[in-house]
DNA sequence: TCAAAAGATGTATTTATAATACCCCTATTA
DNA sequence: TAATAGGGGTATTATAAATACATCTTTTGA
């Protein structure tokens, strides 16, 4: 039932991402710093997103990264999906199950995981960076105080 | 997203017991040899389910283990629950999340766990084993060939 | 033109935890 | 009292997630 800390961390970043200035470049530096995590785990995150088209990330000095498209053009469920490597809830194959031809639960977990994911599917990222809101406010304190020279 | 084997097990096992005649007995061996799980590993799983009340148990010669209760009354949630140790799909105290405090992330994910929960929570171990159901059918061919010696 | 700043990428290692195995115990009944 | 059946603690193994290491390329301005 749990997601990874890739999950968890690419959120993090997107909402960081998402609480800045339109066009303006957050670095891994800066995104490792505020997050407390390691660069070569950001590196690892911010390239799978950035594959996918979630950031843009700019090479180079003066380089760094945004997000890819407007907030609202970024589906939860997308970024769940993307991250995630085994969706499935349960592997019926291996091992192999007796009784899995024409079984019901297995129709029904699928179901149930459907449930789970088109919920997120009906929020995109600036549903969580609402302006007024206390994680934007937060992320801005964050910004400031790393810019600041932490 | 994935749901550990012990659930899947306990799954398997469940149904098995609900597609035998009410109050016959199977025995730990017998689920051994039909789902092809280790004696070790069954006996783990069907001691969690015996404690909570899901089977029962009975010890010594002659004896084995029988649904706790009508299939009906056995609640698909109560299950999962009760087997999967973590539930929560981000932990964001370990390690610390900046951003936690206010985040709508978290709601949205709580709330698609509570979907996909609660849709399990529709149905119980009966709508698994219906009657001319495949599932009821491949339960009576595995018991006999296992009574009939494997 | 080269040094500094920034991201890219492949591989290796560590760690967490799920999965499994081992061992010996207790209960029941012919 | 022996055979059969479940009970339960502890140890080990396997798997995959998480993290670290090393070395690369790109960009830009002095």
């Amino acid at each position: 039932m749990k997601l990874t800390k890739h999950t968890d961390y690419a959120f993090r970043v997107l909402i960081y991402l998402a609480g800045y200035e339109k066009d303006k470049l957050a670095t891994i530096k800066e995104v490792t710093a505020v997050f407390d995590i390691s660069r070569d785990h950001v590196m690892k995150i911010v390239q799978k997103l950035a594959k996918a088209g979630f950031v843009d990330a700019i090479r180079g000095k003066f380089g760094g990264m945004k997000l890819g498209s407007n907030a609202a053009d970024i589906n939860l469920r997308d970024v769940v999906t993307l991250m995630e490597v085994t969706l499935a809830p349960v592997n019926c194959e291996e091992p192999p199950c007796r009784i899995a031809q024409g079984c019901v639960l297995q129709t029904l977990l699928f179901e149930a995981q459907e449930l789970f994911l088109s919920h997120l599917g009906q929020y995109t990222l600036s549903d969580l960076i609402k302006p007024e809101s206390e994680t934007l406010y937060i992320i801005k304190a964050l910004g400031e105080s790393f810019a600041a020279g932490e």
